[in-house]
DNA sequence: ACTGATGCTTGATTTGCGTCAATAACGCTT
DNA sequence: AAGCGTTATTGACGCAAATCAAGCATCAGT
């Protein structure tokens, strides 16, 4: 169970002990949320299939997607901070998940260094692409976003086993748009023409990266 | 020394411990850097007085600012990911500093639950600000970004003691820019508007917040 | 105090992307 | 299979902010 949920370097000995405390979510259906913001946090969840969004709302109750995630993602290392949950998650498609009581995890990392180096990694991990993005949204066209959010995704894809040529985008163009601050409209009009230049390939919702190395040129 | 550098709720015997293991920095002047992206990563810093600035370089060579890091403020984070630093990290002015070494960080927050978890806020804290950064880039127009970027600072001096209503900009006007996607020019124009407006008043590189409530109407 | 370099302001022009609008293609649900 | 709501594409137009350009202020160093 340990090995799905988290899978990362752990001893077979850590993995027994993580074992213990590691539970089956029920799924959840597409548009169900898994996490409220302003709840109390008190499980941190493992994306076992399927895939979902964290947004927050802005002060006119807009929808601001902070990030979408995959199998193997860890959601809920933003609520550490106060205990609560600063954001809502909402799943993409039907999604199976781990949850991990927050409290056992504490408990445990005292005892496993292993455990805790592998936490901090995550963490550390989290904020550098964050701030990554940050830097990629702010200097760089709708063109370059739109190639580089591809690339990361086929990146991210191929971490997990899966082929990073061909995959489905479990979010709407909408959800990319927002993510990556363009408009609808803006995301379909790039796509056709990446298609167009042969770099892509689209057919609704499933994405084909035809020319990876231009792709990666593109993203900048 | 522990209460300087890593100015956080912690017991008496807890500082003690810390204080075993941190040390002062050499000062460093403007312009001197602190961290150079790839070198290994040892300690990590706390800001004692001055201000720095973080930044990655793009392909073309090009800064990409991702923090400006403040007195009190911890700096490497980032970096636990694989013990590289990804960032370089550059004084913005003289400024003191403490190092505490990462390996007697970690042994010591096997010891002391409360460090740990202090650890995991600061990281998780600098997670939410990121993300909640990300969404207000990617939303909110020039004058939206530079208010709420003067609203967060002027609350950062705050927390630290220091005068929320006025303050001075250690950084460039280009970094500023730098730093929220805009160009000089525009955060050159939307301060002398925001100043005609009476919501501040600009004098070279200090800033008085002359309307907090309309400065922060405006940050949305 | 002088001088060059760096940083800042202000104006004119261009442009990338958002907005508005209309239509088309999915994919649920019955 | 039919029908409706959601999601995606495509075009016309306008605007916010970038770019280009010029001049001014500030500061460090001789």
């Amino acid at each position: 169970m340990a090995t799905l949920c988290l899978p990362y370097q752990l001893s077979p000995e850590q993995t027994e002990k993580l074992d213990t405390v590691i539970q089956r979510h029920r799924p959840l259906q597409k548009r169900d949320l898994l996490i409220n913001s302003g709840e109390p946090l008190n499980y941190l969840y493992a994306v076992r299939s399927g895939s979902l969004k964290s947004y927050t709302l802005d002060s006119q109750g807009g929808e601001q997607i902070i990030d979408f995630h995959l199998p193997g993602d860890l959601i809920g290392f933003d609520g550490l901070i106060d205990g609560q949950h600063r954001s809502y998650t909402q799943a993409l498609e039907t999604t199976m998940l781990c949850e991990i009581p927050i409290q056992s995890l504490d408990q445990l990392s005292a005892e496993l260094p292993g455990l805790r180096k592998q936490l901090l990694r995550v963490m550390s991990g989290e904020l550098f692409a964050s701030k990554t993005l940050l830097g990629t949204l702010n200097h760089h066209t709708a063109q370059q976003r739109l190639a580089n959010f591809l690339v990361t995704l086929s990146s991210r894809f191929q971490q997990r086993g899966l082929s990073s040529r061909e995959f489905r985008l479990s979010m709407t163009r909408a959800d990319i748009g927002n993510y990556l601050g363009l408009s609808v409209e803006t995301i379909s009009r790039i796509l056709t023409q990446l298609q167009n230049d042969g770099v892509v390939a689209v057919q609704n919702k499933l994405i084909a990266i035809t020319a990876p190395e231009r792709l990666r040129a593109l993203a900048g």
